[in-house]
DNA sequence: ATACGACTTAAACCATGGTTTAAGTCAAGA
DNA sequence: TCTTGACTTAAACCATGGTTTAAGTCGTAT
């Protein structure tokens, strides 16, 4: 059976490893979101394997949204063991809510996107924003008809 | 018939009716998100509905993720006319595919944080973490092992 | 007449999330 | 030994999207 040596990155292979520039690496650990870093005797960040896998941790939060600040204190009630257990479901509960807002939010934008595509493909098909903006709902598809109303989307 | 006064609006009222401070509004102006406004002689910012209308679609836009510029640079090919048709075409159909690219991170991010709902649901109901964090894959809910297995969530 | 509140401007300020720069240290290879 | 490249730091800088401030102008009500 094979034995993996436990590796040590510098800062720039886990920046190559993480897709992502060494400078945000150095800032996200100057903004408490990569604890307990090692270093060489000589001052040099010395990553592990653990900390590629938190810092693609941290990665899913701040795809959600959260703000660096927050991601930092949840790191430090993780930190602080069990009895921080309820203070960090609060947050996560509440990081759920933003996240499921903002996706209604910009489910709502797309379809006004979408509906903007439909008009500029009929308006460049004719030549003129006209014939889009004149349409009676009746000659519009179904999904746009139910768009401009739900939008409340004017002549523009 | 009633006939409805085109009513002209200070910028404190078109405040109030679009829910969006004036310093905002101020700004968009400034930016060119709002053509062709008009003045009394004094200076003052005068709004009629159609402005207000106006500014309700840059709201979409704003909505969808657009950056300012991109917004003044459509309005300002619509201002051009039909000419444009074909260059709004393109900004709106590069808005779409942005839009979808955010729902679909947004998505995977809500699922990584539903996990994490689930773990400290657990985790708080056991009062430690270490029983969701070792619990087997069989005995979770179906729907946390697939996004586990999806997100690659690690042990933290 | 004068005080008040709402408006005007340019410019400074702020928060967020990084990126860039300048000056220096260190280890390894020629 | 000397050069080279990768690392270090603090601090300055940048972009975005506004907000706040300071100083001043209007129109109206008392």
């Amino acid at each position: 059976m094979e034995h993996h040596m436990a590796r040590m990155y510098t800062i720039g292979e886990a920046s190559e490893l993480l897709g992502m520039p060494a400078s945000t690496i150095r800032f996200y650990e100057k903004n408490g979101l990569i604890p307990n870093m090692q270093r060489t005797g000589s001052g040099i960040r010395l990553f592990d394997d653990e900390d590629l896998e938190w810092m693609r941790f941290v990665e899913h939060f701040k795809a959600s949204g959260m703000p660096i600040k927050e991601i930092r204190t949840f790191i430090e009630l993780y930190q602080q063991g069990d009895s921080t257990i309820e203070e960090r479901r609060r947050i996560i509960n509440n990081r759920r809510d933003a996240v499921e807002r903002q996706i209604a939010e910009l489910e709502l934008a797309r379809d006004f996107i979408k509906y903007k595509c439909w008009f500029y493909d009929v308006a460049a098909e004719a030549g003129t924003c006209d014939v889009p903006r004149e349409m009676p709902p009746e000659k519009m598809p179904e999904e746009m008809r139910r768009i401009k109303e739900r939008c409340g989307i004017s002549s523009f």
